[in-house]
RNA sequence: GGGGUCUUAGCUCAGCUGGGAGAGCAUCUGCCUUACAAGCAGAGGGUCACAGGUUCGAGCCCUGUAGGCCCCACCA
């Protein structure tokens, strides 16, 4: 009994029933299993309360076609899921949430928040999950991970303290960036530099003593100035030399601050005196610690003016800016404003401009670790593609500096650090104390920091598989293969999972990065919320279908770069989802009750299937290749061309001949089903890791007995499907069919009207193999019959001739035939002969290409230039009979 | 300031290690040919940004120029 495909393709219905399909046989789920190798790739993990986005849906579906690949070529290929716990955005959403219902963060406290946290995720959680299986996703749920859960935890608080016994890990109060809005510190990753046009203000300093005189500093945040403690000037710069050392009025605060001289300054730039904020300001910083200077934070947290401000305290700090200036210029200090371009660094979550603080924060001392990462990549134990991000990533790591990794959140780890409240001893374990083993008092409180939330995604790779435990997952499937993620994600991700596993694991966490780019709109702007230009995955897929939403991310993009995201694009998708149906469906028709013959060796095949089968065998070893390479958009490509060009238009329209005559010749019939069959089930495996779900449809359809596409092996490359002689043949007579069907548009011959067809080819054993097949063309070719022969008996002197590199077809148009069209149409042919040959004699003269060309091109070139050479004669001698 | 990347047919983009310019869409012509009009058969359309260089040979490698995009960066 055989099974039958719907008369239309639509992906709606088919798909989720596929999906239950494979995942009740568990076919997602890899296990430790030492009679395989092993294939891993760990998922990026979304965000846990996220929205499926084109970005996801381009990085799933290139890790999912690597997996599907992989599984199909014998591997025990395991897709690591999960999810993220997004501290930041996680927490944002929650405390909007709360504030709807009239409840206030604080006021509920930690312990409620948390649970209302939990509550949301419990909630939202899944939801991102499910939009990933709707893309085909073959992941192993059952492996699920979140990087709060219990094991993920364990690794953070584990990693934590290992490093912190290091001394990789440590506490200190240091210039960091504060978001005012978020309330939290964050990270130097986190910070987006944008260019804003602001001023600059020019203030006259007071010397003091010396009446009438003045340092002149420049600002662009002269509110600043509430918390300067120096004025540093270039030491070589002459114009400032007395002035080092001499105190200046420190305009509307009434302190008094030195001139000091530091490097840092220079000369050119501004007045070339600066103004020194330590507490706010990264350089200012690093210049007070140089020269011992005061640290005065002016700065609430929420960026308004603190009680060391004076008049202006409990001012926003935007507030204080115009006030500041104002008293200035009232008091006459106020030089000038000159308008000026400025980079203001923002927090790339919310867009406030960050406020540089001294806070005390936890770091990670960067230096070693950051070694350790650049020597992986240099000696090739990991690798980017493409490569150009290699010069990214090493830019980075060595300009590294600590990072901040304490996060003034609630949704999040725990800092596993406590202090004594009698003594201030920091005891760093996995749990509370019970005694300071210090003063042996029992005060002992936690932080009340979590840690930034890349610093579990950075154990991501390892946390996942069960470290620190010795798992037999950890043994087996790290390091992983290949991980798959966006250039934008380098620093925040990649780079600290590299140094986080070669500390902790002492090897890469996987060998390779595939780095692709942004999914960009029509325009080729970025998707954003606010621009409201997002298209929505899901959308796509109810509409269109998840195959062809995948291969339209697949089709035409190079690793790294971005693409433009359009409607048209995904119709074309859509049509060759429909091509390759229809196909099935004509296959599955034509095998409704027939014997399929097995055929075990092909070489006695007629030629067009052997043709076929050398260009199938041709497509399994370059799409493996490709596949191999990362070359997901080639590969891909390539199955689409010989799918549509070669096997659709040309190798079915051939076989029809002898499947319209099945009940007089059954065997011939036979084969032509066994190649069909053959060919196109090879050709959908090549396309089951791009189209899972049309591929495993017509797979089971058309092989009943078969359990599923994705678990069938992937094809190889067969020496014994090479037939050379069988695919020049075909494509030759190929060229005579396209030859025909021109010159039947060029004189105009009605549609219906069929001809003669005579062929004369250059020898014996061409002519043999133009008969062979010429039955098959005969409906391609638009003819009554095709005459292959020896000569031109028979064949009228007016008759249109085509000439192709190893013969020539007439067609014998009798009344219908323009004369001076046919002249036009082969004066055309020996002028572009003509060309030919010309650039085949340039080379062929030129010495040094002979002499320092490999030997191959120069031989092809002969070869071509005898071949335009006849072609040429054949021509000429078809115009000096047309005269 | 440093780095990367792009500039190829009207549009969007491929073009793998240098060896006769490609696809999809759009346009034009003819077809409802018994798998498919979401299709079939054809056509037009490119000095591969510009200028040098390397090479027998450059869209591809090198240098420079112009323009676009991106990333990094403590010039107040």
């Amino acid at each position: 009994m055989s099974k039958e495909l719907a008369k239309t393709y639509d992906p709606k219905g088919l798909e989720d029933r596929l999906y239950k399909k494979w995942l009740d046989n568990g076919y997602f789920h890899a296990k430790v299993n030492p009679d395989k190798k092993p294939f891993t790739i760990v998922i990026p993990p979304p965000n846990v309360t996220g929205q499926l986005h084109m970005g996801h849906a381009l990085d799933e579906t290139m890790q999912d076609i690597l997996i599907r690949f992989k599984r199909m070529q014998g591997y025990e290929a395991l897709w690591q899921p999960g999810t993220d716990h997004a501290a930041i955005a996680t927490e944002v959403k929650v405390i909007e949430k709360l504030k709807k219902e009239g409840i206030d963060k604080e006021a509920i406290g930690r312990e409620e928040f948390l649970k209302h946290a939990w509550a949301w995720k419990e909630e939202y959680g899944g939801k991102i999950i499910n939009q990933l299986k709707k893309l085909g996703a073959s992941a192993d749920w059952e492996r699920e991970r979140f990087t709060m859960d219990e094991g993920c935890s364990k690794a953070v608080q584990e990693v934590f303290i290992r490093l912190y016994n290091k001394g990789y890990i440590y506490k200190g109060s240091r210039i960091i960036n504060w978001c005012p809005v978020c309330q939290t510190s964050i990270s130097d990753a986190e910070v987006e530099h944008e260019d804003q046009q602001g001023f600059f203000w020019h203030i006259n300093y007071p010397i003091v003593g010396e009446e009438g005189r003045y340092v002149e500093i420049a600002t662009t945040r002269p509110e600043t100035l509430l918390g300067d403690t120096a004025v540093a000037v270039n030491p070589d710069d002459e114009r400032y030399k007395d002035l080092v050392g001499k105190m200046l009025e420190l305009p509307l605060t009434g302190r008094q601050i030195p001139v000091i001289a530091d490097e840092y300054v220079d000369k050119e730039f501004g007045t070339g005196c600066v103004k020194i904020t330590p507490a706010h300001d990264p350089n200012d910083f690093e210049v007070g610690r140089r020269h011992n200077l005061p640290e005065i934070n002016i700065l609430n947290d929420d960026a308004t003016i603190n009680e060391l401000g004076g008049k202006y305290a409990g001012m926003d700090r935007y507030e204080a800016r115009k006030a500041v200036v104002a008293d200035l210029e009232q008091l006459g200090l106020l030089v000038k404003v000159v308008p000026h371009l400025h980079s203001v660094g923002t927090h790339d979550r919310c867009g406030t401009t960050v406020e540089p603080m001294i806070k005390p924060q936890w770091f990670v001392r960067m230096e070693e670790m950051a070694q350790e990462a650049i020597k992986a990549l240099e000696d090739g134990r990991l690798k980017f593609v493409p490569e150009r991000f290699d010069k990214i990533y090493l830019h980075w790591l060595e300009n590294i500096r600590d990072w901040c990794i304490s996060r003034q959140l609630w949704w999040g780890h725990r800092i596993p650090a406590y202090y004594c409240q009698d003594c201030g001893e920091i005891v760093v374990a996995k749990e509370r104390p019970k005694m300071c083993p210090k003063c042996r008092c029992e005060k002992l409180e936690q932080d009340e920091d979590t840690l930034d939330t890349w610093f579990s995604s950075a154990l991501w790779p390892f946390s996942t598989l069960g470290w620190p435990e010795k798992t037999p997952e950890m043994e087996y499937f790290y390091p992983t293969d290949v991980l798959v993620t966006g250039y934008d994600i380098i620093f925040f991700w990649v780079i600290r999972m590299v140094f986080s596993a070669l500390e902790q694991t002492g090897e890469v966490p996987f060998h390779h990065v595939l780095i692709h780019g942004l999914v960009r709109d029509a325009q080729g702007r970025k998707m954003s919320k606010s621009l409201g230009n997002g298209i929505d995955p899901l959308e796509i897929i109810d509409k269109y279908g998840a195959d062809a939403l995948r291969l339209t991310l697949m089709t035409g993009n190079a690793p790294g770069n971005d693409m433009r995201f359009y409607m048209e694009r995904v119709e074309a998708s859509r049509n060759f989802a429909n091509k390759i149906w229809n196909a099935s469906r004509f296959i599955l028709m034509n095998l409704e009750g027939k014997e399929i013959p097995n055929i075990t060796d092909c070489s006695a095949l007629c030629l067009e299937d052997r043709w076929i089968l050398s260009h199938m065998n041709k497509l399994v070893a370059e799409v493996t290749e490709n596949l191999e390479k990362y070359e997901l958009g080639i590969a891909v490509g390539k199955i689409y061309d010989f799918l549509w060009d070669e096997f659709c238009d040309w190798y079915i329209e051939l076989a029809k001949t002898r499947l319209w005559k099945a009940e007089e010749n059954p065997d011939a019939a036979g084969e032509a089903l066994f190649v069909l069959r053959t060919v196109l089930t090879t050709a959908l495996k090549l396309l089951h890791p791009y189209m899972p779900f049309i591929t495993e449809e017509i797979y089971c359809t058309l092989l009943p007995e078969e359990e599923s596409i994705m678990i069938a092996p992937w094809p190889e490359y067969k020496e014994e499907l090479n037939f050379p002689e069988a695919e020049q043949a075909i494509d030759s007579f190929k060229e005579v069919v396209r030859g025909i069907r021109n010159t039947r548009t060029d004189m105009q011959v009605p549609l219906g009207k069929k001809t003669n067809v005579y062929i004369v080819g250059k020898d014996a054993r061409t002519n043999e193999l133009y008969r062979q097949s010429s039955r098959s063309f005969v409906n391609l070719a638009q003819a009554s019959a095709i005459h292959v022969q020896e000569d031109k008996t028979g064949i009228g002197s007016d008759a249109v001739s085509i000439v192709v590199s190893n013969a020539v077809a007439y067609l014998p148009l009798e009344d219908l035939v323009d004369k001076d069209k046919e002249r036009e149409r082969l004066s055309k042919e020996e002028e572009r002969l003509k060309g030919e040959i010309a650039r085949c004699e340039g080379m062929l003269n030129n010495e040094r290409f002979l002499s320092k060309a490999p030997e191959q091109k120069v031989a092809a070139e002969k070869d071509k230039l005898a071949k335009y050479q006849e072609m040429l004669a054949k021509v000429r001698t078809q115009l000096a009979a047309l005269n």
